[in-house]
DNA sequence: CTTTTACGTTTGACATATCATACAAATGTC
DNA sequence: GACATTTGTATGATATGTCAAACGTAAAAG
């Protein structure tokens, strides 16, 4: 009943998970040491935002600093930096790769989630991904047959013609069929 | 590189969309009715808070009130809620009769997430689900298939030994996953 | 009909996350 | 060396989302 809390409980928020990507992304050509500034441009917001989010952020051992100001991520922030970049890149291939969404919807949906889905999960989609390029020649087929599929399915078309009203309807269905499968 | 803007853009927040699914699944009993107090009781929150947030999703359109402080969800707040219902469904129907997530992780994260899905996502996801109900007997030998390549994979067995040291690494991999499905 | 309970709202507080503005110190430039 | 720019921080503002506590009214109980 109230599982809805667990969002706020996560671990990191979608912008403190910004701030250490940010981070980690600035600091590549310094050997992982990053400035404010330099965050905040890469971020798009003001270095008064990000002097207060990585000073949190440190507060909680996420990254160290410099006597110079110079911030850099600590070994538990590298493997939220990691991890993070992870659950996203294979979201992503999912989406494009698997359900044919267009590439910059996927991006969007993948950043959006990517900070919130749990280590079991990232980790079962790693190995559905992996079995797809597995050696196993159903699993060649499968993505092509899908693609059929959808192409062929009447209602697979709809939304190139009723822009967003018939999208609700369709996933009216999803409940019965999270049915079918158990 | 200001895609995790997205984010904050979203139509409606984690906290927004549940007090939508609040009124709606307190309404159920009472043709649609609910009130400030029995929401409140569902979200596990206090009734001030919601009465702040209804009224805020009344200004904007969300929900209508009564003479008598009821509230129901507008025609728009119907549609957004069967949308985030259906969503939630079918990502939690993926998580668990697909990629085996165990059932209380699958609510949590599909939870986490109902919200955060596109519309476009969620339907090819929908697509790809009754897919894999279909008459196509490719689509039947596809799940038993991964759970044997799953079972036997020697990677997917670590998780029970590391308890989330690994996981990391397995992660690690799926960029190099993503690039070979392209 | 009084009393008590329940209800919705208001207020003040706190936490997060952003902004614009201002300031002091460090860095660059001439 | 003097001046200008960049940088990090500080301050006050706004917005969301939560809390606890108090208030007034409305409904239920006695």
């Amino acid at each position: 009943m109230e599982t809805w809390k667990e969002f706020e409980a996560n671990e990191l928020t979608h912008s403190a998970a910004h701030h250490l990507l940010g981070v980690y992304e600035v600091g590549l050509e310094y050997g992982g040491w990053a400035r404010v500034s330099d965050v905040a441009r890469h971020l798009g917001i003001t270095r008064g935002s990000v002097s207060i989010n990585l000073r949190a952020l440190k507060k909680r051992g996420w990254v160290d600093t410099d006597k110079h100001h110079m911030v850099k991520l600590s070994p538990k922030g590298q493997k939220a930096v990691q991890a993070v970049m992870a659950k996203k890149a294979v979201v992503k291939a999912f989406l494009c790769n698997v359900l044919n969404v267009p590439e910059p919807q996927a991006e969007i949906d993948s950043c959006k989630v990517e900070h919130l889905i749990s280590q079991p999960t990232g980790e079962q989609l790693v190995h559905f991904m992996r079995f797809l390029v597995s050696e196993d020649p159903l699993a060649k087929q499968v993505l092509s047959r899908f693609r059929d599929f959808h192409d062929h399915c009447p209602e697979s078309r709809t939304c190139d013609v009723c822009h967003g009203h018939c999208l609700i309807e369709e996933l009216q269905h999803a409940q019965e069929i999270a049915t079918l499968l158990e």
